[in-house]
DNA sequence: AAAACGTGGCG
DNA sequence: TCGCCAAGTTT
């Protein structure tokens, strides 16, 4: 069956003019993150990358650099108990991610000489690491030309090339793949400054909701805004309830986990939630995840 | 393939 | 106050 338009046709003329203009201004506009610092390692834009997946990047920031300072190359990191690095992550979120993170090391380390690998099939065969993860590391950190293409870039798809307001499916599609191929500069360094600069374009200027149009370089270019910014009629459902839910109660228990530095009875951890077969629950997901070290006599720590 | 998985800032 | 949203991945 034939696509709903052909993606060739739209971005052979949106990629001459919108490539410059939005490159253009990110040498201006861009943050200075300090995994963009050219003395930012591969192992430094990988764990930026993990620590960013679902947490804004201006509370990475500082956790980034007391990470970066602790555990400089993922040899050190690999020699690193869960606790320590449970602890470090802190309240940065999903600690499950912190948990894959100090795997990936031990792969790096025993798999690949301890150096990040270079190329996006090797990225993702690493443990917490995806398609955009993956990409990201390739195209950031080697300038290997692979589209990235995570919630921002979407949406700035979404916007520009769709003229919708938000991205109609909760995950990519084969057109907006097809679409990003397409805009992707031919060499392999262009296309990572275009990459990086569309998505900063999608977290500063086209946000998700009130979009500073503007201040954007490319909005004579947007079929959305050509539009008059129309309000979208459906788009995909994004489900987030937290208050109540299993996420909040493991989230209570591992902040009392985190603070001690001695194992916790039973009886402490009762004190974050009255539910007790909701509490026991989660207890055993975290241990299951190995998120938490069940000891004798009803107690319970980090693991080491 | 839908649902689970933390946490906090902002309008 | 409260819903929205944030550089996703895994099962």
């Amino acid at each position: 069956m034939p696509p709903a338009f052909d993606p060739d046709g739209v971005t052979a003329s949106a990629g001459s003019t919108i490539v410059g203009p939005v490159t253009g201004w990110f040498a201006v506009q861009a943050r200075d993150l300090p995994w963009r610092t050219p003395v930012a390692t591969p192992w430094g834009v990988f764990v930026s990358e993990v620590m960013s997946q679902q947490t804004p990047v201006t509370r990475v920031a500082p956790a980034w650099l007391a990470w970066m300072d602790r555990w400089p190359t993922p040899d050190h990191l690999a020699a690193a108990t869960p606790a320590e690095v449970i602890r470090a992550w802190d309240r940065l979120g999903y600690p499950r991610r912190a948990l894959r993170l100090r795997d990936a090391a031990a792969v790096i380390r025993d798999n690949f000489g301890g150096q990040v690998p270079r190329k996006y099939d090797e990225l993702i065969t690493l443990p917490g690491v995806g398609d955009y993860t993956a990409a990201a590391v390739a195209a950031f950190a080697f300038d290997e030309r692979v589209v990235v293409l995570d919630t921002n870039v979407r949406r700035v798809l979404a916007r520009v090339i769709f003229g919708l307001e938000h991205p109609a499916t909760s995950s990519a599609t084969k057109l907006e793949r097809a679409v990003a191929q397409e805009l992707l500069p031919s060499d392999g360094p262009s296309a990572a400054v275009w990459s990086v600069a569309i998505m900063e374009l999608g977290a500063l200027v086209c946000q998700a909701s009130s979009p500073s149009c503007n201040l954007c370089p490319i909005r004579g270019e947007c079929a959305w805004f050509a539009a008059g910014r129309p309000a979208q009629v459906s788009r995909a459902k994004r489900a987030q309830k937290f208050e109540g839910t299993d996420r909040q109660v493991r989230g209570k228990l591992m902040a009392v986990l985190r603070a001690s530095d001695h194992p916790v009875t039973a009886a402490a951890l009762r004190a974050c939630w009255s539910d007790d077969f909701q509490r026991d629950r989660c207890l055993d997901s975290l241990v299951s995840d190995g998120l938490v070290e069940p000891l004798p006599r009803g107690r319970f720590r980090l693991p080491h």
